[in-house]
DNA sequence: GGTCATAATTGACCGCAGTCACATATCTAG
DNA sequence: CTAGATATGTGACTGCGGTCAATTATGACC
């Protein structure tokens, strides 16, 4: 309860007992990241993840209360660094078009490092949602991403990129469908991150068509997207 | 290996070996099904379920080969349930707008029956997709449903309900990915069946606004959704 | 230093999903 | 009918996720 504490969220400033307890969360965490890489998340115990992380069995369940909180954590993790390493979204520079593409380049690659891993991740977070009590931060987490989607549609329309006889929300309702089910689709189906690629290209090829502004088509100079299907 | 056997899928004309089978996993089906809705999926152990459908433990594995295979049966049994009490989609009437809303009716509808054990059902059957054995099955039951409203759409360009001038693809998959969304939105926030209708209304609105021919956007008896929402 | 309160750690323990070697029922051939 | 083959049924057993009462470390106060 002393002020000092919670002002920084850095390691410094902390009491000897939060950072043991920072550094242990942390050393379990990639414990079962290594683990999860390695062997795949089923066929990894918890009792290994504690042995690695060099801590009791109970003391996992401490930080982690399910097996199935880690993928929630690495879910969460993927999403930050996705604003991390690219930055605010204010700060994104390009067309509209572009700005989308960008993004789910980066989650493509992100999810190469382990497609399995990713796929396990982003189902168990959709299907934990509903049922236990992180569902709250749970949703959150999703709805930060698709605001995301929701800030660059926005963007465009104040730079002439979208539509403005579309209320924002309609727009940015529809793009963030449309890329929502096609990286579920794309999850269900196991494709390779080139897969992702073309088809969400192909995808804002649909969507910029509608959404443009009426006799500049989408962007000129993004049509090449067509020639890696059918 | 008789030839007699396979030609009837019905319960006659099989072997007693096989009209046993039919009628164990019937039983067992049932009294998991009427334990679901009594004590919810995770509370109900599949010993009771055993003793129940007055079988042995083991047996009910034979049958169901996971827990989660039971959630997969009852997703597939709900979107047989559509085909089956609304007829082969080409046989719907009424225009496009109404045919995607009572379509939409029809499963809130099922989903308000237990609307808990609906939403385990519907993330355990996407979750279950890219790792199990019974992934291709899986895939197929949701391609079936989306398949539907595909063909809706399809129609209703053939009535000049629709705008001809897009790919039929093309407004399919738009319009797919907005219901699809809305349906996982509303899982992930554990609305009402009301709220799912009018969701999905507006949604339909929005669509419509886009995808009707031009000067005659969407039908007009349908616009009354809106006073539902804001 | 010493004492107490509270936070963190721990592994023995429990319940249940899922397995498997064996038992039983049903079919086929002679 | 008998014998052998095969499909189906079964519950004791295993392994792992998750709990909890007991234990140990840390911080606060004197």
């Amino acid at each position: 309860m002393k002020t000092e504490e919670e002002t920084t969220p850095d390691t410094v400033g902390l009491t000897r007992r939060e950072r043991k307890k920072q550094e242990t969360r942390r050393r379990i965490y990639s414990a079962a990241f290594a683990l999860f890489l390695e062997k795949g998340f089923d066929e990894t115990t918890v009792e290994e993840i504690a042995e690695r992380a060099d801590v009791g069995k109970g003391t996992v369940f401490n930080y982690f209360p399910h097996k199935t909180s880690f993928l929630a954590a690495i879910f969460e993790d993927w999403v930050n660094r996705i604003t991390e390493e690219m930055g605010p979204v204010d700060e994104w520079r390009g067309s509209t078009r572009s700005k989308l593409e960008k993004l789910f380049f980066f989650l493509a690659n992100l999810s190469a490092q382990s497609p399995a891993l990713f796929r396990r991740a982003f189902f168990e977070h959709l299907r934990s949602i509903p049922e236990n009590e992180g569902r709250l931060k749970a949703t959150a987490t999703m709805q930060e991403f698709l605001a995301m989607i929701r800030a660059v549609l926005c963007q465009g329309q104040n730079a002439g990129d979208v539509r403005v006889d579309l209320q924002p929300e309609h727009a940015a309702a529809l793009v963030e469908s449309a890329v929502f089910k096609t990286l579920v689709i794309w999850l269900m189906e196991g494709g390779s991150a080139e897969d992702l690629r073309s088809e969400m290209s192909a995808k804002l090829d649909i969507i910029f068509e509608g959404v443009s502004p009426r006799g500049v088509s989408g962007n000129a100079s993004t049509k090449r997207s067509k020639r890696s299907k059918s």
